[in-house]
DNA sequence: CGCACTCCGCTACTTAGGTCACCGCCCCCG
DNA sequence: CGGGGGCGGTGACCTAAGTAGCGGAGTGCG
């Protein structure tokens, strides 16, 4: 934990990049090894100075920041990302965490909280300004799947085992036929199974079957 | 801004409560107004209190905080909840934030940071343990769905609008004939319209169509 | 033992789903 | 202007899905 943070820069501003080297440079375990001016040059930038973490813009001219991170964070001991930007639409977020970026910080931060961001995601913490925090909360409270999958796995924990297995194929979009080979039985049989289920949970189709099973298999 | 910030505590373990006495006690700005030791108190010592902040353990023995956040914050302005609390299992990270919880940390974190913590939801920021940002940050992530939700809605795209919303409403696990009622037209329609469907998507039946529509759906 | 019950499977029948062939419409392009 | 070509609609036809009813195997219980 001793040794100084290298840090590359990667903006197409070649003002912001000054202007960020002048707040890192100020910290005395943090160095700037390297700086970039678009998403095409990281890789092999990042191959030559061996940074612990890339400060990364997203708007640049040919290759952005988002999609750098995707290609950097897929190759092995790759360094951390933190994303620093203006702008922060769900799209460009939820791309970033995707991508595998450690943090994602707004450019109106003030300096002493971006020099802490940098340290922290040297650390390995994940850091976030408020507003992307506000949204990343609004986003797993907003998508009240939760509840629906809960709920979904309850109502069919109320099939018998061979019932559940026929409701499974059901949800994959198997016919009866595909199902009936699939599970060694007859056709006939697969109706059986599907009349008895949707009886047991009160459907009305082999549709409402296959949502159904959809919902319960969400983030199991 | 230059009120003091009423806080109330709700914790079963008197001794927490003290802790957090004493540590908020030294912060000029904070004042604790009251304390609770379980979720059935907080209500009426809200109202009683007038807290800006409620800081919210989990666990206790009658109601719960997660449950006690859920009531409290159903009502027209409510105190911002900080969860306080040693678990941050995904369910309760997720079931807090759902509630309307502003923040959600560790009790394990040092006292000054929680009392930031403190300071910063009381202004209405959002503030979170980096334990569960990186929890949030791997929901949303993880939640492969998006690349699917992706594809799946360029799918849909290619299809006429008619047949779009026949679409929709298959996927609502919805029969031809109430379709034809929803959409007015005739049952043999909505059978066309569902077989030039399959045919565009390349799939073999309706129920390969509401799976389609369903994770085309999800997280608009 | 005999009873009730649930699970699992089958047959025989009805209805909903899906395919085909065809039509009118509008718009765009040669 | 005249003919594709996508779009929206219809009816006849066939196959798959769903319903009703029955029987046997296993379980649990008085």
């Amino acid at each position: 934990m001793s040794a100084e943070i290298r840090v590359l820069l990667v903006d197409d501003d070649a003002l912001v990049r000054s202007g960020l080297r002048l707040m890192l440079g100020g910290a005395p375990d943090i160095e700037v090894v390297g700086e970039a001016a678009d998403g095409s040059e990281v890789l092999p930038l990042v191959a030559q100075c061996a940074p612990d973490v890339v400060l990364m813009d997203i708007r640049m001219p040919t290759l952005d920041g988002l999609a750098a991170t995707e290609q950097l964070r897929a190759r092995p001991d790759a360094p951390e990302v933190l994303v620093l930007t203006t702008f922060h639409t769900d799209e460009h977020v939820l791309r970033a965490l995707r991508a595998g970026a450690a943090g994602f910080v707004l450019k109106h931060t003030p300096p002493p909280e971006i020099v802490a961001a940098v340290r922290r995601v040297a650390a390995g913490e994940p850091v976030l300004s408020p507003a992307v925090t506000r949204q990343l909360m609004a986003q797993v409270a907003g998508g009240g799947a939760r509840p629906r999958a809960a709920e979904a796995q309850a109502r069919l924990a109320a099939l018998a085992d061979r019932e559940r297995e026929v409701a499974v194929a059901v949800g994959r979009g198997r016919s009866n036929a595909e199902i009936a080979a699939e599970l060694f039985m007859s056709v006939p049989t697969v109706k059986t199974n599907v009349s008895r289920i949707l009886a047991k949970l009160g459907l009305n189709n082999r549709v409402q079957i296959a949502l159904l099973v959809h919902d319960a298999e969400e983030l199991g």
